[in-house]
DNA sequence: GCGTTTCTTGAAAACGTTTTCGAGCGGCCT
DNA sequence: AGGCCGCTCGAAAACGTTTTCAAGAAACGC
């Protein structure tokens, strides 16, 4: 069995509660006492039980993080930048994913409860997160990159609208007249606020908009690409001479598609993409993004859920918090 | 407050031990009294204190993940495939990271410990894993792609010097009689198996081997890329036809400086990676890589732990389990 | 019908902490 | 000198569960 802090009060020769004291800081003790005590918990390298602890009502120490799934690189940005701000904060980080169904997500929300001190989500989604599941707890509760108009809790979103403009007007001052947005999962907030990003520039440039359905994926984006080629050999609508993704993977995938129909990027086609991820950076032309700090994010979340457990006063809930993006111009649109 | 395992027994009208009894099937309980006891629950919304259950000495249902760091794709799919296995036998994953120190990995255990049920551990590089600091604790431990001879736990490795040979045999068979390896982090067991597997192919085909210093990384990739051109423009050996990498992003990364110097891959310089990564696939060229079964192997870690936590009889550590690896061949290398 | 076993159940102990309550004790004021 | 106060500290309650112990009731064999 494990060293109790009863082991250490014996060890110290005083009581538990002493103990407790001293290793929480919470009464002042005899200096003697307290020496005592410290050195017999090192000694005995005495590690407080955390089930015990948490029983009383006391924090648990972990950090809940609720994700769609887990895979690509814009989520292994995402979780080293909440585990580096949890280990800073001496938290750890409690992950559980694969939420895409509103009974999912709130039956996750159920077991986590009591597990965690408070929960990042992110579930962009929009149907997902059901008022109710995310109220019903008084777990603090911190949002990224989700759709979350009234609810009461801290909401980081990036600026996708933004994001989306200033890569089609970049398109538009490179004298593009033809480009193409190939769209997101459907009903995914930020899919569907790059397209109205997209619209908008589209619209002030006085050009005609061509939507296609995609996704996030290298898959979506490869297939997307295919069809807008087919739809050109079947005699229908010209090949566009730029394309926007709905995020940098899908822009990959769409490259992939033309190189494999001997169609150069950027020469016969510019893509642009929307995430800056690093594989962008090191793709074959180096892909023209939009940069969203995620790592930087996840970070300010975990940080802003921390001081909402240990202050409790100055750090009231944000409402909406919209983070500015960065245009990143490389090869495959110039 | 939340609704506890008394208040379902008010509203049962039974005792909190027969409450108990019903929730964990551990005695039989009389079925009318059964029936009342899970319709209380039911309408109340209950879910047992995890931290009172874990408490009396139950599991906590949580399973630790320690990992040098998280970040790539590597990871996420080692990720994906735990959260999955995870999901599947309704555990949670505790994950610690940025632990490439014996005295952090130590403390870290030390942290985790009573926390969660079991541990995975990936710590390649191989001065990480003090047998100490492992075997000080209870808790069943299974590793992956870590050195751990000697140790009392269940390791799963990929097969790294089978499948360095495979890529460097594949290389010969093309013609190439210049190969070099460019070496991953100095230190990291995986690694240095694969220069290994490397040596052992150059020296059956009777070729001279050149091992350059490089990393895991992209920037690795493309730094020791840069090395090799420069070293032959200042009148050093020559550029090598064939360049086996540590691992995928390092061959990405050495591809975009071989690029950058208008050198074309394969026509010049012919690149093969490692891990199989899904970016490889949709790299320009296309990656030639040993795919390795990361996802399976994070699903078989935890599914192994878990069956050693449940049953405790069938399943004795298996000493070290080697997996075997596939050869892609794709066009960076044709 | 009585002792014995089996089945079902409630009372209470245990798990390892934190926190409240109260007691002892020395110092200060009047 | 006596009473009050503040400081330090131990005893014990509380947290929500699981599990042991024992008791009551029902069933069974003689």
């Amino acid at each position: 069995m494990s060293v109790t802090i009863r082991d250490v009060a014996r060890q110290a020769g005083v009581s538990i509660s002493t103990v407790s004291r001293v290793l929480n800081d919470t009464c002042p003790v005899r200096e003697d006492k307290r020496k005592l005590v410290l050195e017999a918990a090192e000694t005995l390298g005495y590690v407080p039980n955390p089930a015990a602890r948490s029983l009383h009502g006391k924090q648990t120490g972990a950090i809940g993080v609720l994700l769609p799934f887990v895979s690509g690189e814009f989520f292994s940005e995402l979780l080293n930048g909440l585990d580096e701000a949890a280990q800073e904060h001496g938290r750890f980080l409690l992950i559980s994913t694969s939420h895409r169904r509103p009974d999912e997500f709130e039956k996750a929300i159920r077991l986590l409860d009591r597990r965690v001190d408070g929960l990042v989500v992110m579930a962009p989604e929009v149907d997902v997160v059901g008022t109710a599941a995310i109220l019903k707890t008084d777990t603090p509760v911190v949002m990224i990159n989700t759709y979350a108009r009234g609810l009461e809790a801290d909401v980081y979103n990036f600026d996708n609208r933004a994001g989306a403009r200033a890569l089609t007007e970049h398109l538009v001052r490179a004298g593009h007249r033809h480009i193409a947005y190939i769209h997101g999962p459907a009903h995914a907030h930020d899919a569907i606020e790059r397209a109205e990003g997209y619209r908008e520039a589209i619209a002030a440039a006085g050009l005609d908009e061509r939507v296609v359905p995609g996704g996030f994926t290298r898959e979506d984006g490869y297939a997307a690409a295919e069809r807008l080629v087919a739809e050109q050999d079947r005699g229908g609508p010209p090949l566009p001479t730029a394309i926007v993704a709905a995020n940098d993977y899908c822009a990959m995938g769409a490259m992939s598609a033309l190189h494999a129909h001997g169609i150069t990027v950027p020469d016969d086609v510019a893509i642009v993409g929307f995430d800056g991820l690093a594989s962008g950076q090191y793709a074959v032309p180096p892909l023209t993004t939009v940069r969203v700090p995620i790592a930087e994010i996840g970070r300010r979340a975990v940080a802003q859920l921390v001081a909402r457990l240990g202050g409790g006063d100055g750090a009231a809930p944000i409402h909406e918090h919209v983070v500015p993006v960065e245009l990143v111009v490389r090869e495959s649109s110039a």
